[in-house]
DNA sequence: ATTAATGTTCAGAA
DNA sequence: TTTCTGAACATTAA
């Protein structure tokens, strides 16, 4: 499940392995699953990237962006299973692309590993980057996001907070598990409209919304059970140590200690959160 | 051995 | 316009 903080860390991992470097292919891998969504045809792509440079490698919330020096750029959506790797993937079978560089240092490939195959790789030119990922479609980031930014998102909807949190024209880089994350530590009860919030609580849900994720960067992301997430080495993140909700039912409040967490569905999705102290 | 659950995004319906 | 539902997919747990 990368969200934001798994995703800017695979950026942060592959960067300096990446940046400045010169393509010299790209390729789809021969996996037994069905062909990687890849736009445009992978003639076209190749066509188009082969011998540019790779200025900059960036996230636009839960993507990431190969910038080359022709103003084109990869787009890659890891959605659910999807992983940016330079060095061995969890397993050989679900590789599904390689990105090939100039053969002038110890690492040469960049792949996109992707077990459940729901992840793309598209190819855009610059027009089509603004026109694509721009505010209006992407909305702002919810690492950058002001308390400012969060008062009127959140004045123009009637939806449940959590649910409102995962819509990403609101704020663009949460997803499920982080939603429960920062409305536990923001002590908001996640079925409340979120046109309801009262001041306070949006500066509380701001505040928690910066914490959570930039402790959960500083811990490489959540890796869960399934074992799925890793960083550009193929190393497990820490985060998952530190959840005080998410995956937690039945255990007692890390901040109140007085009631045990609770498992409810949201838009048929997995909310966590405390009774008690989430009002 | 079926069946449900997992989570992100988008298309299409309400 | 806004909100909701289901499909895409692979794997695991029940």
């Amino acid at each position: 499940m990368p969200e934001l903080p798994e995703v800017e860390t695979m950026v942060r991992g592959i960067r300096p392995f990446v940046a400045g470097r010169e393509l010299i292919g790209v390729r789809k891998c021969r996996c037994p699953c069905r062909p990687i969504l890849f736009e445009p045809a992978l003639p076209t792509v190749v066509r188009r990237v082969v011998g540019r440079t790779v200025l900059a490698v960036t996230r636009r919330a839960k993507r990431i962006l190969l910038e080359l020096d022709s103003g084109d750029a990869f787009v890659i959506e890891p959605r659910m299973t999807g992983l940016m790797l330079l060095g061995d993937p969890p397993d050989a079978g679900h590789l599904r692309v390689e990105w090939q560089f100039a053969p002038d240092r110890e690492i040469n490939s960049l792949w996109f590993w992707d077990r459940r195959g729901l992840g793309t790789v598209r190819l855009y030119r610059a027009e089509e980057l603004i026109q694509r990922l721009g505010p209006d479609k992407l909305g702002p980031d919810a690492l950058v996001m002001t308390a400012h930014d969060w008062r009127s998102r959140c004045q123009a909807t009637s939806r449940a907070i959590k649910v409102a949190l995962l819509d990403q024209r609101l704020a663009a880089g949460i997803g499920n598990l982080y939603a429960s994350e920062i409305l536990h530590l923001a002590q908001v009860d996640p079925a409340r409209p979120a046109n309801t919030l009262t001041r306070r609580e949006i500066d509380r849900l701001a505040a928690a919304n910066r914490s959570v994720l930039a402790e959960a960067i500083r811990h490489e992301g959540s890796t869960l059970g399934d074992g799925t997430y890793r960083n550009a080495l193929n190393q497990a993140g820490d985060y998952q140590n530190c959840h005080r909700v998410y995956q937690r039912a039945g255990e007692l409040c890390p901040t109140c200690a007085r009631a045990k967490i609770c498992r409810i569905v949201q838009a048929q999705r997995a909310t966590f959160y405390c009774p008690h102290c989430q009002k």
